[in-house]
DNA sequence: GTAGTGTACTACGACTCATAGTACAGTTGA
DNA sequence: TCAACTGTACTATGAGTCGTAGTACACTAC
């Protein structure tokens, strides 16, 4: 579930919260499904207890889940109010990587092609629900 | 020319790095344009040469500037042979973005009207090049 | 030879990260 | 009521990174 790079840069509790977020977005973890308990995932991963707190603290900053003390900690579902503020940073840092990728040769063709797979992957869920 | 953050967690020899590569990209910076000195920029920004130094060395190893010694360091052109390996981790990066971006509620029409804009600022001055 | 350029190294202090340890507040089920 | 789970928060410590100051070497151009 978890690959944590203890040699890279980046610090644990960051790789974390990205992979956590990858699969609240990609739905492998499904709105109001429990994460695994901060102790438990430590234990998994044989990291620190606080280091996985960091890592959830952060995740619920964001909006991607709630904890409740006692009984754990949730996905959230999407539609949150902090979504505002955060999807402006989102768009800010799309433009600098579209741009990169454009720079480096990527085609405006391919990019839309990806848009495509990712819409057809969890875009198509996304639009389902809201039937 | 550049802001930097100070209070910010990214170290400045990142954000110096971003903003030159962003300036490369918008072609702000010409192909063998020359970049200023480490002591001359480090001056100006009241920071360390060794600071720009590193960002500059970075910028190197990415492929996006090329140095010599007692001359300068002026902007590479842009087909290198290190940028399949770059172009591999923008894309991945990339599709990680565009699904928070859609995940967030941005639809698949929105980031195409965002790659047009960027292509019509950018890419048709690569196209343009290229005929 | 001077004045510019890049490059590299050491040493130091400040900051961040991860850890170990501990403790408190809450929930749930037996 | 208690045990076993949960989240949350704090202090202290060591390791690593960052930015700095300082220094020195190699190169270019005039």
């Amino acid at each position: 579930m978890f690959e944590l790079d203890i040699r890279s840069r980046k610090p644990i509790y960051e790789q974390l919260v990205e992979r956590l977020k990858e699969l609240i977005i990609t739905e492998v973890l499904k709105i109001d499904e429990q994460l695994p308990s901060v102790r438990t995932l430590a234990q998994q991963l044989t990291i620190n207890p606080n280091t996985i707190q960091k890592a959830y603290r952060e995740l619920e900053i964001q909006g991607y889940i709630y904890s409740i003390k006692g009984k754990g900690s949730f996905v959230s579902s999407a539609n949150d109010s902090q979504n505002t503020e955060k999807l402006h940073k989102v768009k800010n840092d799309l433009i600098k990587l579209l741009s990169e990728a454009m720079y480096l040769g990527v085609t405006a063709e391919e990019l839309i092609t990806i848009i495509e797979e990712i819409q057809a992957s969890i875009g198509g869920g996304i639009e389902h629900d809201q039937n």
